[in-house]
RNA sequence: CGGGGCGUAGCUCAGCUUGGAUUAGAGCGCUUGGUUCGGGACCAAGAGGUCGGAGGUUCAAAUCCUCUCGCCCCGACCA
């Protein structure tokens, strides 16, 4: 355990890859593409799933669970769709294996399936077929649901967490009886990952509207939450789609409203995936490992006792078990979703405590305590905070009496401190541009969010992403009105988009 | 899918050019015992590898040839 981690500096994507491999978040499989997720990243992904999902459930979505397999002749109803995700689908074509002695196993030809099944790169389609039967009349509107589940998109290139052929993610799926309201929805969704984003990962991002070039395949507009990560690239972080009635119209979906007129209902869908664990990594960690924001911590503090003498072990360890109690008794609190705070008491004795330190803010636990001989002498302890690492910061001789309210208030501080230090990182490298010249000069360098006018056509978009290997992250919501020049054709524009290099 | 690099112990790698005395090695990690213990301890003794896989050349292959699989980087692609 624990060798060097590669500098941010030296090697960006090495050193992602480091952190983790270290940090015990996930590894490659055998299987091309695909990643297992060891415990310590699933614990993340778990908590980012427990608070998302009590926010859907606190917009009125319900949660269900559709097929993995997917008829083949579904993806060709919605032809754009059809288009966006041909190139990448798994396909099966039998359903029984032979074995042959000595030989292992072999497909049986015998066995061919009458349709191919395609594995779902997103479930719009077996979703809409399904919501054929489930809606008839304006009362059976909205439906709102939303499901878990693992999708499977056959990548060329792979990066763990950040494209993967197999992901898990959530996708909501929602049904309304007029655009207004299906509208309303995609915004409302897109609000609920901008909280999540900045209130929970601590990760400042951009909201607004993808441009017809970056936009989901079927849908009619796509919302998006973009991210700055250390390298000053753009990550898109969760989308919110609003589909119009393309699907309902390819599936066929009516219901009567009042007046007893046949319509097709209104949609979204949105999403949000394991991905967003590689953007935690990507945002707040440092040379010295994994930096969790407390929120989503699946250990939120450590406590290393520090010893020799079976006596002293004892007494630490005592000490320690009772302010692990004390912090296990604190109330629930909405601020880590009415979850007890997880306590880890690292008493194991083939280490010394400078190599437990050294461990565990690897793994990015947010607060550690020390609690030594020396300590209990005066009743005290010494809390360090993963974000401010070295010796430097510890604060020395907090009493043990005052240690777990003194711990809530340090995770919520280190929470706020991450967030404004990703949002004047992302403020520190985000500028305005006007011209064509400065437009190539700063993408390389300094690189970065570009803001910039754009004539709002494709063929200008595609252009500066062939030129410069920029794409358009987001036309944002947030912006002042101001109208100018198109930076590569200079034709009029009514307000600037957000250009960067992408993930 | 194109170009480049790399696959030898759990990890990082040496050995390959010039095939054979290396019985396949080192460091880290792991196991056992002892001394240590407030920022990555030390000593000793151990365990652990069909050299990514399959063919081929040869008296002899980790080493040469062919094919194949995987990983990393660059490109193309990417809701």
């Amino acid at each position: 355990m624990a060798e060097k981690i590669t500098k941010r500096a030296d090697d960006y994507s090495q050193w992602y890859l480091d952190i983790v491999q270290q940090a015990g978040l996930a590894e490659n499989s055998d299987v091309r593409g695909c990643m297992v997720i060891k415990p310590h990243g699933y614990a993340i992904w778990e908590k980012m799933q427990r608070a998302l999902d009590r926010m859907f459930k606190d917009t009125g979505h319900v949660n269900a669970y559709f097929p993995l397999f997917i008829p083949k002749s579904f993806l060709a109803k919605e032809e754009e769709m059809a288009e966006g995700f041909a190139k990448e689908c798994a396909v099966v074509t039998h359903y029984r294996l032979k074995t042959i002695p000595g030989k292992g196993v072999q497909v049986d030809p015998e066995a061919k399936l009458e349709e191919e099944l395609i594995i779902r790169p997103t479930s719009e389609t077996i979703i809409w077929n399904t919501y054929r039967n489930w809606i008839q009349s304006y009362r059976d509107l909205p439906l709102l649901i939303n499901q878990w589940c693992n999708v499977v998109r056959w990548e060329m290139r792979t990066r763990l967490f950040l494209r993967t052929a197999e992901f898990l993610w959530q996708e909501g799926h929602t049904a309304h009886a007029t655009q207004a309201e299906a509208e309303e929805e995609t915004r409302k969704i897109l609000d609920v990952y901008r909280t999540f984003a900045e209130e929970w990962m601590a990760m400042p991002v951009l909201t607004g509207l993808k441009s017809a070039g970056q936009k989901f395949p079927g849908a009619v507009y796509t919302l998006c939450i973009e991210a700055m990560m250390q390298d000053k690239r753009a990550l898109q972080a969760g989308t919110s789609h609003f589909l119009g009635q393309n699907f309902s119209k390819a599936f066929d979906v009516k219901f009567q409203d009042q007046n007893g007129k046949l319509e097709h209902p209104w949609a979204t869908s949105w999403g949000l995936s394991t991905r967003m664990v590689g953007g935690l990594v990507m945002t707040h960690s440092d040379d010295q490992g994994l930096v969790v924001p407390p929120r989503l911590a699946p250990i939120h503090v450590v406590i290393v006792p520090i010893f020799r003498k079976p006596e002293e072990k004892q007494a630490t360890c005592d000490a320690a078990r009772k302010l692990a109690q004390a912090l296990g008794a604190m109330p629930p609190d909405p601020w880590y979703n009415y979850e007890p705070l997880t306590v880890k008491i690292d008493d194991r004795d083939q280490h010394q405590p400078g190599f437990k330190f050294n461990e565990w803010e690897v793994k990015g636990v947010p607060i550690r305590v020390e609690l030594g001989p020396k300590d209990l002498a005066q009743n005290a302890c010494v809390l360090a905070r993963r974000d401010l690492p070295g010796k430097e910061s510890k604060m020395m001789g907090v009493p043990l009496a005052e240690a777990p309210t003194r711990i809530v208030g340090l995770l919520k501080a280190m929470q706020s401190a991450l967030f404004e230090r990703a949002r004047k990182f992302r403020a520190d490298n985000t500028l305005s541009v006007d011209t064509w010249d400065d437009f190539k000069k700063k993408i390389d360098e300094p690189g970065g969010f570009l803001w910039a006018h754009w004539d709002r056509t494709r063929e200008t978009e595609d252009k500066i992403a062939a030129e410069t290997k920029a794409t358009i992250r987001c036309i944002p919501y947030e912006q002042t009105k101001e109208t100018g020049k198109c930076v590569l054709t200079g034709k009029p524009s009514e307000g600037r988009v957000v250009f960067a290099k992408a993930y």
